[in-house]
DNA sequence: TGTACATCAGTGAACGCGCGTTCACTGATGTAC
DNA sequence: TGTACATCAGTGAACGCGCGTTCACTGATGTAC
């Protein structure tokens, strides 16, 4: 059957939605294109319509998801109180909420170490997008330059992500909440310095 | 044919071992038991032998990746001039070599968002294996109690492993080294707060 | 001391399943005349 | 205005491959007698 002209478009982008969710929880091998597609109410054939292949997907799916973060990011940013847009980012990260959300929060928490095992296609486009994230962020960076702005944004964001990661592992919950508000303390003051 | 009396376990430490390097370089999906296997000059079925199954062994292995990276920690401690410690720890760290040796280098980096996937019993393991080696960076941190010290090595490792992440992610070799000087410098400012 | 039997790490064929990808087909709507 | 044809997003069966796991078997060495 043919569908109105703006249809294909539309479907595209929630497979990338559901595409993002998916491989945050399950992982890139563990999420299947078959299942993407039945959450869709679609089947696993029209697929190829709008991708050439799972890789491109996993690229597509992982840079929509870190503009997600991104605008997830400067609401809170935008409405903290003035001077606490930094403070309230990495309060933020490392809420309680945040950790529990594999499927809609960071990205990098839940995916980083499979990029590097990628082609190197894939590989740009996520750079290209976690670019464009630290460059979103450095506007609530403290700093007198724009350069260390960035170099903070960036410290800052690959190594919540790496803590996150950590506190996803945990499986005490008590253990867990210390080691978010250690992260809090600890990258809040690590701002201020230089 | 039968064995000598230590061969099983000899082979069962070169199954762990490799499985170590394997699932680093390839992550948990992509490691074959197969491949490993013939690695060894073994074949696929006598794995059974060893262990239940391979989600037994990714444990294993990532465990024993795990004191493998605090031994070679505590090595380049020790090493270090008095009072240089900490820094050399850092700077092995993110050193190029690090950076480029996935295979043997830090599993956290590697392999850290998997574990939160993975059933209990898996993370259980992971979990104890991390604080052992976070217990033994510790010894090197700066602060004045056990518990502030401990605080700054796990906040330092889970830190650290998500920079180094996305330093492997990195396409550019100039944008590399720029990025680990900086993780070098903000890690060592960072370690010297409260 | 010699012989029969037990052991068990390792072998390699086979099984079964999941899943990425392909392909001939469908059918509602747009376009040409 | 009506009719014939083209289009193409989506369908679902089928293909092929990789891989985790099982299992009957092997054969060198240890043990019982």
């Amino acid at each position: 059957m043919r569908y109105p002209a703006e249809h294909k478009e539309q479907t595209r982008e929630r497979i990338v939605k559901a595409a993002g969710r998916r491989f945050r929880s399950r992982g890139g091998e563990g999420a299947a294109i078959a299942d993407l597609m039945r959450d869709l109410r679609l089947t696993h054939g029209g697929f190829y319509r709008h991708f050439d292949s799972k890789e491109d997907l996993f690229a597509e799916a992982f840079a929509h998801s870190l503009e997600e973060m991104g605008d997830r990011m400067v609401w809170v940013a935008e409405h903290a109180p003035p001077g606490m847009a930094a403070k309230a980012l990495i309060e933020g990260y490392f809420s309680l909420e945040h950790c529990e959300n594999l499927p809609e929060g960071c990205p990098v928490a839940a995916l980083a170490p499979e990029i590097a095992r990628r082609p190197r296609r894939s590989r740009s486009r996520f750079l290209q997008a976690l670019r464009r994230l630290v460059t979103r962020m450095a506007v609530y960076m403290p700093g007198s330059t724009e350069e260390e702005r960035t170099r903070k944004a960036m410290m800052l964001l690959s190594g919540m992500s790496g803590t996150m990661t950590i506190a996803r592992a945990m499986t005490d919950d008590h253990e867990r909440r210390q080691f978010l508000d250690n992260a809090k303390a600890f990258y809040l003051k690590a701002l201020t310095i230089t």
